[in-house]
RNA sequence: CGGGGAGUAGCGCAGUCCGGUUAGCGCGCCUGCUUUGGGAGCAGGAGGCCGCGGGUUCGAAUCCCGCCUCCCCGACCA
């Protein structure tokens, strides 16, 4: 394997394709678009499900799953939402050899169906709440394609829930968007603005939309999770009511979120480097792996042997022995780096001799010798060390890049070189965003929920606003 | 979809302009020996629908037409 990754200062794009392959993630499949998840990609991606499935489950959510194809008439019921998915959805017009009466459209997300569903599901009040998530694939045709950050089919988890009052709603999208800042920031180790989207920005069928923003490495915002308060537009759509406490009939009001295998590009282009890979510890498929260092064959029982002792009782998912006898030291150590494994462990017959052993952190490159008799402890530490310190280190990164701007010609002039910049700007004259995106190819990333209440004159017309708003380019 | 670049062994590329023996090179792979604390050395060997389909020609990786895919820049988006 001769690594070549491109520098990100010489080309930040093909750097982050060249760590996706060369860390093994993922490959190009024969159809546009789409990719092949390799183990090493999808490991990553095992991972993000079972700890996020285990916090909509502790926020009282479950499971179920709705089917993929979806009948074209569906679609059509909301009008912004198809105006919102149609040119991206694909269709399947025939199947068993015959032209289908009513094309389907495979899923570009599942509120249609699911809404469509839950109509047979409630009918009084005590049927309320209904909180369910489902993990799935989806399908959006978009013109312009990226390995994780953007592919035709990808994977996501969608939660869709059915609440009494327009406050219900509001809580349950609240709370989610809360979950998902803290699985950015507590696993992902990536640091978010938590915001509510603009109403031009906001999701094509939903009220309003709130989103967690993050910031890459190359300054461009990365949306990374949104959740919808949905209001009673699906169960207008799809004529959802429930009988009230107050014997009346009335709509179902709606939430929806979603986070996807975007979150893997995101993960990599907060912390990897120009060595390859960097995977936040708690996330990582392997955390540790051993490369054991010998010259005969004496020597290499001797060191494998004390390995055996050194991990005797160990998880067996916590650790792994690159025992390969084709390779040597060097090769392992530069693999494991692209691979983005946290901490390796080095252990030769000197080693052995003076019973202990080299562990080197990956994001630091550091070095440090180590006792073997408290290894699994020292190693420990250090993986929740590192979690913390990426998590430090691309906070500060987002801070340093964010800066406070006025004047329209200076944000004109410092948008491209990448950043977030809180500025006023008039965000309900739809107008403002169009040209704001027309002149700087940059949109309103988010109305950040934690700003100061300060008041301005909107940077482009000038109009008093109330409070600045994050705009950035973006992924 | 518009503009630019590319597709030849698992990977990276040369060859294509100007058609002509058996399609080359580096890495990787296989065998053997020597090596092993930061990407080992030597020797021998295997591996090709030259992206796909059609056409021109005695003859096509090379010329012509159509299509597919990837990368970069725009418009669309998680």
């Amino acid at each position: 394997m001769a690594t070549t990754i491109t520098k990100r200062s010489e080309d930040y794009s093909q750097w982050y394709i060249d760590v996706v392959l060369q860390a093994d993630l993922a490959e190009y499949s024969p159809v546009k678009g789409c990719m092949v998840i390799k183990p090493n990609g999808y490991g990553i991606w095992e991972n993000i499900q079972r700890n996020l499935d285990r916090m909509f489950k502790e926020t009282g959510h479950v499971n179920a799953y709705f089917p993929m194809f979806i009948p074209e008439s569906f679609l059509k019921k909301e009008a912004e939402h198809v105006e919102g998915f149609a040119p991206e959805c694909a269709m399947v017009t025939h199947a068993g050899g015959k032209q289908l009466e009513e094309p389907l459209a495979i899923r570009p997300t599942s509120e249609t169906i699911i809404w469509s569903t839950y109509r047979n599901w409630i009918k009084t009040w005590r049927d309320l709440p209904i909180l369910i998530n489902q993990w799935a694939n989806v399908c959006r045709w978009e013109m312009r394609t990226r390995l994780f950050l953007r592919t035709t089919e990808f994977l996501w988890q969608e939660g869709h829930t059915a609440h009494a009052t327009w406050e219900d709603a509001e809580e349950e999208a609240m709370r989610m968007i809360r979950v998902y800042q803290r699985f950015a920031e507590e696993f992902l180790a990536m640091p978010v603005v938590v915001g509510r989207k603009t109403n031009r920005e906001k999701f094509a069928g939903a009220d309003h939309t709130y989103c967690i923003e993050a910031m890459m490495q190359d300054g461009k915002a990365l949306q990374a999770g949104t959740s919808h308060h949905l209001g009673q537009n699906f169960a207008k759509a799809f004529d959802v009511k429930f009988q009230d406490r107050d014997m009346q009939l009335k709509y179902v009001y709606a939430t929806s979120w979603g986070v996807s295998t975007r979150l893997i590009g995101g993960m990599i282009m907060t912390h990897s480097d120009d060595d390859g890979l960097v995977i936040p510890p708690r996330l990582a498929p392997l955390p540790v792996v051993f490369v054991p260092i010998y010259r005969k064959d004496d020597e290499r029982e001797l060191v494998l042997n004390r390995i055996a002792s050194i991990t005797d009782g160990w998880d067996p998912l916590f650790y792994k022995v690159d025992d390969r006898d084709q390779y040597r030291p060097g090769y392992k150590f530069a693999e494991w780096e692209v691979k983005g494994v946290p901490l390796r462990v080095e252990i030769g017959p000197r080693d052995v001799a003076q019973n202990t052993v080299v562990v080197v952190r990956r994001d630091t490159k550091e070095k440090t010798t180590c006792s073997c008799d408290t290894l699994l402890d020292t190693l420990k530490t250090m993986l929740s060390d590192m979690q913390q310190d990426l998590f430090n280190a691309a906070r500060e990164r987002m801070n340093a890049r964010t800066y406070t701007v006025d004047s329209y010609d200076e944000y004109r002039e410092r948008v491209e070189e990448g950043g977030f910049f809180r500025v006023f700007l008039d965000v309900d004259n739809p107008e403002v965003e169009a040209k704001l995106q027309e002149d700087t190819r940059s949109t309103v990333r988010c109305i950040p929920f934690d700003r100061p209440d300060e008041e301005g004159p909107c940077m482009i017309t000038g109009k008093p606003c109330r409070g600045r708003v994050i705009a950035s380019q973006s992924y």
